[in-house]
This record gives C-alpha cells, structure tokens and sequence, in this order.
DNA sequence: ACCTGAACACCGTTCAAGT
DNA sequence: ACCTGAACACCGTTCAAGT
C-alpha cells in the first residue's frame, strides 16, 4: 500500500526497455542496503544489480541522501501495512501491536533506525506519528499533552527499537557479526563501578530476558504512565 | 572534564611542531560540522584548518566515522558538564535541567543528535544513561522498570531535543536557513484531512507555545508518567 | 612519537547523446 | 519520457618519507 511507486504501473507490453522504475530502484536498494550496510550502498553496486548506468537512478532520485530516504520511507510502509486500521479496537492494544510491528521492521532494516527520528520528510514516519497520535487520542489523553505523547512513544520504538535491532542484527555495518548485545554487555561490566554504577548494576538483567517482551515492558510503562497522567509536575 | 583529550597534556615547551592534538582536531571539526553541517566536513576543509596533512589526522583518529563519534561524544560531555551531580537535591528536579543541557546542546550542535542513539561506543551517551538511571531510582521506581524508562527518557530527549533543535536551528545542511519549524507545520497544513487527521489537528498547536516550555511539558509527562506507574498493564 | 603530502582507489553526480 | 555511459570533481585513506 504506502510502498508502492507513486507513478502510474506502466502496461507490461510494447516496450522492451523501461524495465526500470522507482519501486525497482528501492527494492535493490533496500536489498543491498540489508545485504552490506549504509557504507555498502553503492551507485556502482546498484546500477550493477539493475542493469543500468548512474543515470537511469537519477530519473527517479534526486541524489543519494533522498534515495536512502525513500528506502527508509518504505519501511515504515511495511510496518503501517502489517497492522491495517482497527477501529473499535482497544487502542492502546492497536498501538502495542503497531509497535511491535515497528520493531520487527527496524530488526529486518537495522540501517534505517538512525535516518527516521532524523528526516520529518518521510511521509510514513509522519504517518505513523499520526496513528500514534489518534491513539493516544482514542485512549482518552487531554488534548494538550497528545502531541508530545505521540513523540515520545516514536522515540521510544525508533530509539530503543534501533538499539535493540542492531544488537539483534547479525549484520552491522559489512563487518562483525558477532554477538553484539553480548559483547556490549560484557563491555558494561569492564566499566567503572562508581561512574557507571546504573549500567553496571543493571547490565546482567538486560541480558536475561527475551528482548521483544522487554521493548514491549517499556512502553507499557511509558503507555500505563500516560494514560493515568493527568497534569505536569 | 568528559572533554578533555585522553592523552596527557604535552609539555608545552621544547618542540615547536606537535601543535596538533586530538582536542585540537575535534575543536575543528565540531567547528566545521557547526557551521557547513556533516557533508561539509570533509577532511580538506579539515586539514586546511588545522593547517596539516590528512595523516596527522588520522594519528588521532580512525577514520571519518570515528571522528564523527568522538565530536558526538563531546557535545554529550558539555551537556553532563553543564549539570554537576548534585546529591541531596530532588532527583526529578535535576533530571530535568540534566534534560534541558542536553536540548541545549542538541540546539548548538544539530548534526550530533542521529548519532547519539545510534552509537553505543559513545562514552558519555552511556554516562548520560547512567545518570538518567540513577535519578529514576533515586525517585523511587522499581528495579525491573529502571532500565527502560532511563532509556525512554534518553530517548525522547534525544529524538525530540534533534527534532526541534533542527527546527530552531537556522544551518541544515549547509543549505537552507528558512523557518524549517514554520514550514513544517504549513505542510502539514497541507496534508489530507482524513489520512493525517491527528497531525493536522495538532499542528497549529505545536506553533504556538515555547518550544522548550514544550519539550519540558513533554518530559514531565513521561516522568510523572514513570513515577506514578506500578505494573505492566 | 608525531607529522608531511603525494598518490590511489573510489564515489556521487552530471550531461550530451541516444531511443 | 526514459535511459546510456563516459567524464568530472572530489573524497577518504594509505604510506613511504621525514623529524
């Protein structure tokens, strides 16, 4: 639905070129950017894997930045796809599933977390805010707190999805596939008691339990948090 | 203090070259990424300021990446050292200015924020986590909670310090220097009645008050939020 | 140990030319 | 309208050489 191309699907006859067209473009780039990293995302690897010259991506990318964009855009598209509309639902309910799906997509897509906080011109971060938004709504929130409301609980699934996808994701960056959370852990505990006394202490709990049902903890704290809040502090 | 180079400050005598030190290169490059953005830091421009070659760069640095970690890594050190820690005063309190030095300097360095979350190799992120973690324990949340409601406080400061600092902020990308919050909100105005429902009703709202009255509204939210919440739901 | 700067491989982007 | 592909300016990184 919100992935596809924009331009009209041109009739499968007549011509024997025009095999390119955005939704192309992305889907190589998406592939690639899975395959090998932000830094892997080449124009030679990518008119190589299309079959084309730099130009032929020109016509329908502005440079690279709005390329990387577009990729991003389209997977976010996913997870809006992956939970339609459900009104009459319990919203909060609706909302922790949209989350979830949120998450799972930055898991599939560890390169695009850092680009979505980032870029307010990808239409289907704005859409998932306003969902977020309408929800948070449904729930009963006052009218002036729904829009930071709606903010924070993109940050949290962007931020700590983010995190949580990479130390997941076996593929970071074209290089280690190591066990990221395990390492960064083990990292924690090599920390100065006294600075880090927090990280330190907490360390050996994060690697415990299972990291969905811990992303989702969170935002049940942050989600139970605003829907009881009634005023500032 | 979180800073300061590494390395132990040379005695500044005997040798006349050996002007270079990896404060001096971070100084510049914060300086550059300030004002021509990150695509305008290029290791020319770098090099021609520091008045070296590329190799006396990478003495002290491993490559661009680290060195665009290491300027993050300062920004975040100004924002911890603008707030001391201050036992004995209310935590929720000195969460708060902690919260409001970090959009500071988000608003002074708006290139810095999509690599904070994104990053874990960053000292004073993690410092700032910690801080954030022992304040919520000292304001009396449950152990199992700490760990992810530090992370949603980090996180919305964070993605929406970036957001508005990049609002406020007058260079994005070297380019243009228009009211990007103003313009913002007038394409949402734009935007269809029925699909962005949410976000075009709250649109104007978002213009009307100080931002960061708003941002710490948003925060208080979350923090009321937190200290209030008792289980999962 | 610290720095120089020429050299290298490569990358994003353009554009005249084709269909 | 859509695509080709050579050409260009530039960029990150290396490394033998200097002090």
């Amino acid at each position: 639905m919100f992935g596809m191309s924009i331009q009209p699907s041109p009739a499968r006859s007549e011509r024997r070129r025009n095999t390119l067209s955005l939704d192309v473009v992305l889907t190589e780039a998406v592939a690639i950017l899975d395959e090998h990293g932000e830094r892997g995302l080449t124009f030679r690897r990518l008119t190589e894997g299309l079959g084309t010259g730099p130009g032929g991506v020109y016509w329908y990318v502005q440079d690279k930045a709005d390329l990387i964009n577009l990729a991003c855009d389209r997977v976010v598209a996913n997870a809006l796809d992956a939970v339609p509309e459900q009104p009459g639902e319990e919203p909060m309910a609706v909302l922790r599933g949209l989350a979830l799906a949120v998450f799972d997509e930055l898991d599939r897509h560890p390169w695009a977390g850092p680009h979505l906080t980032s870029n307010p011109g990808q239409q289907n971060t704005l859409r998932l805010l306003d969902r977020f938004g309408r929800l948070v709504t449904e729930a009963g929130l006052p009218a002036d707190q729904q829009f930071y409301a709606a903010s924070a609980v993109l940050n949290y699934v962007v931020g700590v999805g983010t995190q949580m996808a990479r130390a997941l994701s076996r593929v970071v960056g074209d290089t280690d596939r190591e066990d990221y959370l395990a390492a960064a852990v083990a990292r924690w505990e090599e920390l100065d008691e006294q600075e880090f006394a927090f990280v330190r202490r907490v360390a050996g709990t994060v690697r415990e339990h299972d990291d969905r049902e811990q992303f989702t903890a969170g935002l049940d704290l942050l989600l139970v948090g605003i829907g009881r809040a009634g005023g500032r502090a």
